[in-house]
DNA sequence: ATCAAGATTACCT
DNA sequence: GGTAATCTTGATA
């Protein structure tokens, strides 16, 4: 029996509320083609940084050259260098200029392990503690997709990374609580995941 | 020019 | 539970 074919998700799909879209991105496919095989990790939690109105966010004052990306057509991948050693990925919500963006905090890494573990130091086979570290918590997953500066800025429509829809999200229980990390900002319930979901963050299952 | 803080992780007791 | 690692950014002077 052949499985149905992994749709890219449309630009319309980003250009939508970032709310919406961030819980509307759990459960979905991030993708990338790597030499000979596709890498693929199912998106079990995000949050969301919604622009100039929000303490928290890089785009709190406003287009700098670090944050520039922010400020693009949604669609595109937003990738940021911190504390000396590590990425953090996000999508872009919306339309140009409001500098609006999802951070994805956390994958379920379902295709491409070998080369995944590989991105993460890990040797094969994986204990069940490495498989669940290959992609749960934001610059984890960053380094097991190789995702740094030369991605900053990457069209998702385009065919080196993406995000593929999955056809069958109706047993899907999502939880909504405060961000992490963050000091300023952290009253709004703007985290999303999937409940249970064992792939979700350390230490921050509910 | 200088400097503190950072959307984190790994490793320690 | 705690903290070192490591360097870019953005703010202030």
């Amino acid at each position: 029996m052949k499985q149905p074919a992994i749709v890219k998700l449309p630009r319309a799909f980003y250009r939508r509320p970032t709310l919406r879209v961030a819980r509307d991105l759990l459960g979905k496919l991030l993708m990338r083609r790597w030499k000979n095989e596709v890498l693929v990790g199912k998106i079990v939690e995000v949050e969301a940084y919604l622009g100039e109105k929000d303490h928290a966010s890089h785009a709190y004052r406003g287009l700098t050259r670090r944050n520039e990306v922010m400020f693009s057509n949604g669609g595109h991948l937003y990738v940021y260098f911190t504390y000396g050693m590590h990425f953090c990925c996000n999508v872009v919500t919306e339309r140009e200029g409001l500098g609006r963006a999802v951070l994805i905090r956390a994958v379920e890494p379902l295709n491409g392990l070998r080369t995944l573990a590989a991105h993460r130091g890990f040797s094969f086979p994986l204990s069940t503690n490495d498989l669940r570290s290959l992609g749960n918590g934001p610059a984890k997953l960053c380094q097991a997709f190789g995702i740094g500066r030369s991605e900053n800025g990457l069209d998702l429509l385009g065919n080196s990374i993406w995000i593929g829809d999955s056809y069958d999200l109706s047993d899907l229980q999502v939880a909504r609580t405060r961000r992490v990390g963050i000091k300023n900002g952290s009253e709004h319930q703007w985290r999303f995941h999937i409940k249970g979901n064992p792939f979700v963050s350390p230490a921050r299952l509910h």
